[in-house]
DNA sequence: CGTAAAAATTACGTAACCGAAACGACATGG
DNA sequence: CCATGTCGTTTCGGTTACGTAATTTTTACG
Protein backbone atom coordinates (compact mmCIF):
# COMPACT_ATOMS: atom_id res chain seq x y z
CA UNK A 1 0.00 0.00 0.00
CA UNK A 2 3.07 2.53 1.07
CA UNK A 3 4.27 0.99 -2.08
CA UNK A 4 1.62 2.56 -4.39
CA UNK A 5 2.13 5.95 -2.42
CA UNK A 6 5.52 6.16 -3.24
CA UNK A 7 4.50 5.29 -7.10
CA UNK A 8 1.90 8.24 -6.93
CA UNK A 9 4.46 10.61 -5.89
CA UNK A 10 7.20 9.67 -7.78
CA UNK A 11 5.45 9.53 -11.02
CA UNK A 12 3.83 12.56 -10.27
CA UNK A 13 7.15 14.20 -10.17
CA UNK A 14 8.06 12.53 -13.46
CA UNK A 15 5.34 13.73 -15.35
CA UNK A 16 5.39 17.16 -13.54
CA UNK A 17 8.95 18.43 -14.28
CA UNK A 18 9.31 19.54 -17.90
CA UNK A 19 12.40 17.95 -18.44
CA UNK A 20 12.52 15.18 -21.16
CA UNK A 21 9.32 12.81 -20.72
CA UNK A 22 10.49 9.49 -21.47
CA UNK A 23 7.96 6.59 -22.21
CA UNK A 24 7.92 3.38 -19.75
CA UNK A 25 10.03 1.85 -23.00
CA UNK A 26 12.53 4.48 -23.06
CA UNK A 27 12.86 4.46 -18.94
CA UNK A 28 13.37 0.64 -18.86
CA UNK A 29 16.16 0.93 -21.48
CA UNK A 30 17.92 3.63 -19.95
CA UNK A 31 17.71 2.28 -16.80
CA UNK A 32 19.16 -1.15 -17.89
CA UNK A 33 21.88 0.23 -19.66
CA UNK A 34 23.13 2.03 -16.86
CA UNK A 35 22.18 -0.37 -13.95
CA UNK A 36 22.98 -4.00 -15.46
CA UNK A 37 26.82 -4.52 -16.41
CA UNK A 38 27.92 -4.39 -20.37
CA UNK A 39 27.41 -5.15 -22.90
CA UNK A 40 24.05 -3.87 -24.44
CA UNK A 41 22.96 -5.01 -27.82
CA UNK A 42 19.91 -3.84 -29.27
CA UNK A 43 18.73 -7.88 -29.32
CA UNK A 44 19.81 -8.36 -26.15
CA UNK A 45 17.19 -5.47 -24.72
CA UNK A 46 15.01 -6.31 -27.16
CA UNK A 47 14.66 -9.86 -25.52
CA UNK A 48 15.05 -8.86 -21.65
CA UNK A 49 12.50 -6.32 -22.33
CA UNK A 50 10.22 -8.53 -24.30
CA UNK A 51 9.87 -6.29 -27.32
CA UNK A 52 10.72 -5.99 -30.75
CA UNK A 53 13.97 -4.90 -32.18
CA UNK A 54 12.81 -1.93 -34.10
CA UNK A 55 11.02 -0.76 -30.71
CA UNK A 56 14.45 -0.86 -29.36
CA UNK A 57 16.32 0.94 -32.67
CA UNK A 58 13.65 3.54 -31.58
CA UNK A 59 14.33 4.12 -28.46
CA UNK A 60 17.83 4.36 -28.75
CA UNK A 61 17.42 7.10 -31.73
CA UNK A 62 15.53 9.24 -28.54
CA UNK A 63 17.57 8.22 -25.90
CA UNK A 64 21.18 9.20 -27.88
CA UNK A 65 19.19 12.68 -29.26
CA UNK A 66 19.03 13.16 -25.91
CA UNK A 67 22.55 12.53 -25.09
CA UNK A 68 21.50 9.83 -22.27
CA UNK A 69 22.94 6.82 -24.21
CA UNK A 70 25.37 6.46 -27.05
CA UNK A 71 26.14 4.51 -29.59
CA UNK A 72 29.05 2.55 -30.45
CA UNK A 73 30.48 0.11 -33.29
CA UNK A 74 32.12 -3.34 -31.82
CA UNK A 75 35.23 -3.68 -33.52
CA UNK A 76 34.85 -7.42 -32.81
CA UNK A 77 32.06 -8.04 -34.55
CA UNK A 78 31.26 -4.98 -36.69
CA UNK A 79 27.12 -6.32 -36.81
CA UNK A 80 26.97 -5.67 -33.18
CA UNK A 81 26.15 -2.09 -31.83
CA UNK A 82 27.02 -1.41 -28.06
CA UNK A 83 25.32 0.97 -26.24
CA UNK A 84 27.56 2.97 -23.56
CA UNK A 85 26.42 5.63 -20.43
CA UNK A 86 26.79 9.43 -20.92
CA UNK A 87 27.54 12.10 -18.69
CA UNK A 88 24.08 13.17 -19.31
CA UNK A 89 22.74 9.80 -18.34
CA UNK A 90 24.47 9.50 -15.54
CA UNK A 91 23.05 13.11 -14.27
CA UNK A 92 19.40 12.12 -15.11
CA UNK A 93 19.52 9.08 -13.39
CA UNK A 94 21.09 10.33 -10.11
CA UNK A 95 18.42 13.15 -10.02
CA UNK A 96 15.81 10.70 -10.77
CA UNK A 97 17.45 8.35 -8.24
CA UNK A 98 16.96 11.42 -5.78
CA UNK A 99 13.60 12.28 -6.19
CA UNK A 100 12.43 8.53 -5.75
CA UNK A 101 14.54 7.85 -2.53
CA UNK A 102 13.43 11.62 -1.40
CA UNK A 103 9.75 10.57 -1.75
CA UNK A 104 10.54 7.08 0.07
CA UNK A 105 11.86 9.12 2.99
CA UNK A 106 8.87 11.14 3.14
CA UNK A 107 6.64 8.48 3.56
CA UNK A 108 8.92 6.28 6.45
CA UNK A 109 8.53 9.86 8.26
CA UNK B 1 21.15 4.17 -5.55
CA UNK B 2 18.79 1.09 -4.35
CA UNK B 3 16.00 3.29 -5.57
CA UNK B 4 17.05 3.01 -9.30
CA UNK B 5 17.28 -0.75 -8.46
CA UNK B 6 13.67 -0.84 -7.15
CA UNK B 7 12.48 1.66 -10.08
CA UNK B 8 14.95 -0.50 -12.95
CA UNK B 9 12.77 -3.73 -11.85
CA UNK B 10 9.56 -2.33 -11.75
CA UNK B 11 9.46 -0.43 -14.50
CA UNK B 12 10.64 -3.85 -16.33
CA UNK B 13 8.36 -6.10 -14.88
CA UNK B 14 5.44 -2.71 -16.36
CA UNK B 15 6.79 -3.22 -19.73
CA UNK B 16 7.26 -6.80 -19.91
CA UNK B 17 3.59 -7.79 -19.13
CA UNK B 18 1.57 -7.83 -21.96
CA UNK B 19 -1.34 -6.57 -20.11
CA UNK B 20 -2.36 -2.89 -20.21
CA UNK B 21 0.48 -0.56 -21.03
CA UNK B 22 -0.49 2.89 -19.75
CA UNK B 23 1.76 6.08 -20.09
CA UNK B 24 3.11 7.95 -17.77
CA UNK B 25 0.38 10.45 -17.70
CA UNK B 26 -2.36 7.79 -17.56
CA UNK B 27 -0.57 6.10 -14.62
CA UNK B 28 -0.45 9.25 -12.62
CA UNK B 29 -4.05 9.99 -13.36
CA UNK B 30 -4.88 6.37 -12.09
CA UNK B 31 -3.42 7.10 -8.91
CA UNK B 32 -4.48 10.10 -7.99
CA UNK B 33 -7.65 8.97 -8.49
CA UNK B 34 -7.24 6.30 -6.04
CA UNK B 35 -5.07 7.53 -3.56
CA UNK B 36 -6.50 10.74 -2.70
CA UNK B 37 -10.14 12.37 -1.78
CA UNK B 38 -12.50 12.82 -3.97
CA UNK B 39 -13.90 14.98 -5.37
CA UNK B 40 -11.66 14.33 -9.06
CA UNK B 41 -12.45 16.69 -12.08
CA UNK B 42 -10.70 16.95 -15.25
CA UNK B 43 -9.72 20.33 -13.90
CA UNK B 44 -8.08 19.74 -11.32
CA UNK B 45 -6.09 16.78 -12.38
CA UNK B 46 -4.89 19.17 -15.30
CA UNK B 47 -3.57 21.57 -13.12
CA UNK B 48 -2.04 18.73 -10.14
CA UNK B 49 0.13 16.91 -13.41
CA UNK B 50 0.51 20.66 -15.22
CA UNK B 51 -0.71 19.12 -18.43
CA UNK B 52 -3.39 20.54 -20.55
CA UNK B 53 -6.89 19.25 -19.94
CA UNK B 54 -7.44 17.61 -23.65
CA UNK B 55 -4.91 15.83 -22.20
CA UNK B 56 -6.59 14.65 -19.24
CA UNK B 57 -9.65 13.74 -21.16
CA UNK B 58 -7.42 11.05 -23.75
CA UNK B 59 -6.23 9.66 -20.52
CA UNK B 60 -9.80 9.10 -19.11
CA UNK B 61 -10.54 7.71 -22.65
CA UNK B 62 -8.07 5.22 -22.57
CA UNK B 63 -8.68 4.70 -18.63
CA UNK B 64 -12.39 4.45 -19.37
CA UNK B 65 -12.46 2.03 -22.17
CA UNK B 66 -9.93 -0.18 -19.83
CA UNK B 67 -13.02 0.17 -17.40
CA UNK B 68 -10.22 1.26 -14.79
CA UNK B 69 -11.96 4.41 -13.84
CA UNK B 70 -15.68 5.88 -14.57
CA UNK B 71 -16.91 9.06 -15.51
CA UNK B 72 -20.09 10.46 -13.64
CA UNK B 73 -22.30 13.74 -14.18
CA UNK B 74 -21.92 15.95 -10.85
CA UNK B 75 -25.29 16.59 -10.07
CA UNK B 76 -25.06 19.79 -8.65
CA UNK B 77 -23.13 21.23 -11.14
CA UNK B 78 -23.77 19.57 -14.43
CA UNK B 79 -21.16 21.43 -16.19
CA UNK B 80 -18.32 18.70 -14.25
CA UNK B 81 -17.42 15.44 -14.65
CA UNK B 82 -16.67 13.46 -11.62
CA UNK B 83 -14.01 10.76 -11.65
CA UNK B 84 -15.01 7.55 -9.67
CA UNK B 85 -13.36 4.45 -8.60
CA UNK B 86 -14.11 0.27 -10.62
CA UNK B 87 -13.41 -2.79 -9.34
CA UNK B 88 -11.35 -3.43 -12.10
CA UNK B 89 -9.05 -0.51 -11.20
CA UNK B 90 -9.23 -1.71 -7.82
CA UNK B 91 -7.62 -5.16 -8.89
CA UNK B 92 -5.18 -3.34 -11.04
CA UNK B 93 -3.78 -1.06 -9.07
CA UNK B 94 -3.89 -3.48 -5.84
CA UNK B 95 -1.61 -5.96 -8.21
CA UNK B 96 0.84 -3.42 -9.12
CA UNK B 97 0.86 -2.49 -5.38
CA UNK B 98 2.15 -5.99 -5.12
CA UNK B 99 4.57 -6.20 -8.09
CA UNK B 100 6.81 -2.88 -6.59
CA UNK B 101 6.66 -4.09 -3.01
CA UNK B 102 7.81 -7.88 -3.93
CA UNK B 103 10.78 -5.94 -5.81
CA UNK B 104 11.15 -4.00 -2.96
CA UNK B 105 11.85 -7.37 -0.54
CA UNK B 106 13.83 -8.87 -3.08
CA UNK B 107 16.45 -5.70 -2.87
CA UNK B 108 16.34 -5.69 0.94
CA UNK B 109 17.04 -9.22 1.30
C1' DC C 1 33.88 -18.54 -52.90
C1' DG C 2 29.25 -18.26 -52.00
C1' DT C 3 25.39 -19.18 -49.55
C1' DA C 4 23.14 -18.94 -45.29
C1' DA C 5 22.50 -16.73 -40.90
C1' DA C 6 22.55 -12.84 -37.73
C1' DA C 7 22.70 -8.04 -36.38
C1' DA C 8 20.77 -3.56 -36.72
C1' DT C 9 18.33 -0.36 -39.37
C1' DT C 10 14.97 1.56 -42.66
C1' DA C 11 10.40 1.62 -44.95
C1' DC C 12 5.71 1.70 -44.50
C1' DG C 13 1.03 1.97 -43.01
C1' DT C 14 -1.56 2.53 -38.74
C1' DA C 15 -2.69 4.16 -34.32
C1' DA C 16 -2.02 7.15 -30.32
C1' DC C 17 -0.97 11.37 -28.60
C1' DC C 18 0.06 16.36 -28.15
C1' DG C 19 -1.23 21.59 -27.53
C1' DA C 20 -3.96 25.36 -29.27
C1' DA C 21 -8.14 26.78 -30.51
C1' DA C 22 -12.99 26.30 -31.30
C1' DC C 23 -17.24 24.46 -29.45
C1' DG C 24 -21.46 23.26 -26.70
C1' DA C 25 -23.57 22.71 -22.31
C1' DC C 26 -24.22 24.76 -18.10
C1' DA C 27 -24.05 28.26 -14.31
C1' DT C 28 -24.31 32.77 -12.44
C1' DG C 29 -24.59 37.69 -11.71
C1' DG C 30 -26.58 41.92 -13.45
C1' DC D 1 -33.51 36.71 -19.44
C1' DC D 2 -29.12 37.51 -21.26
C1' DA D 3 -24.17 38.32 -21.05
C1' DT D 4 -20.22 36.47 -19.44
C1' DG D 5 -17.51 32.88 -17.58
C1' DT D 6 -16.50 27.99 -16.63
C1' DC D 7 -16.04 23.14 -17.65
C1' DG D 8 -15.29 19.31 -20.43
C1' DT D 9 -15.00 17.73 -25.08
C1' DT D 10 -13.94 17.88 -29.95
C1' DT D 11 -11.39 19.42 -33.88
C1' DC D 12 -7.23 20.42 -36.25
C1' DG D 13 -2.55 19.91 -37.86
C1' DG D 14 1.49 17.85 -36.73
C1' DT D 15 4.55 14.64 -34.20
C1' DT D 16 5.80 10.32 -32.34
C1' DA D 17 5.58 5.50 -31.66
C1' DC D 18 4.20 0.90 -32.92
C1' DG D 19 4.74 -3.86 -35.47
C1' DT D 20 5.60 -6.29 -39.73
C1' DA D 21 8.40 -6.79 -43.36
C1' DA D 22 12.13 -5.65 -46.36
C1' DT D 23 17.27 -3.99 -46.59
C1' DT D 24 22.07 -3.55 -45.47
C1' DT D 25 26.17 -4.98 -43.52
C1' DT D 26 28.83 -8.39 -41.57
C1' DT D 27 30.05 -12.99 -40.06
C1' DA D 28 30.17 -18.08 -40.33
C1' DC D 29 30.50 -22.27 -42.59
C1' DG D 30 30.15 -25.80 -46.12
Amino acid sequence: MQALHLWRLAVLAGVRRETPDLSARQMAVLLNVYLTPPPHTVRGLATLLNVSKPAITRALDRLSELELVRRKADESDRRNVLIQRTIKGSVFLRDWGGIVSGVAQDIAA
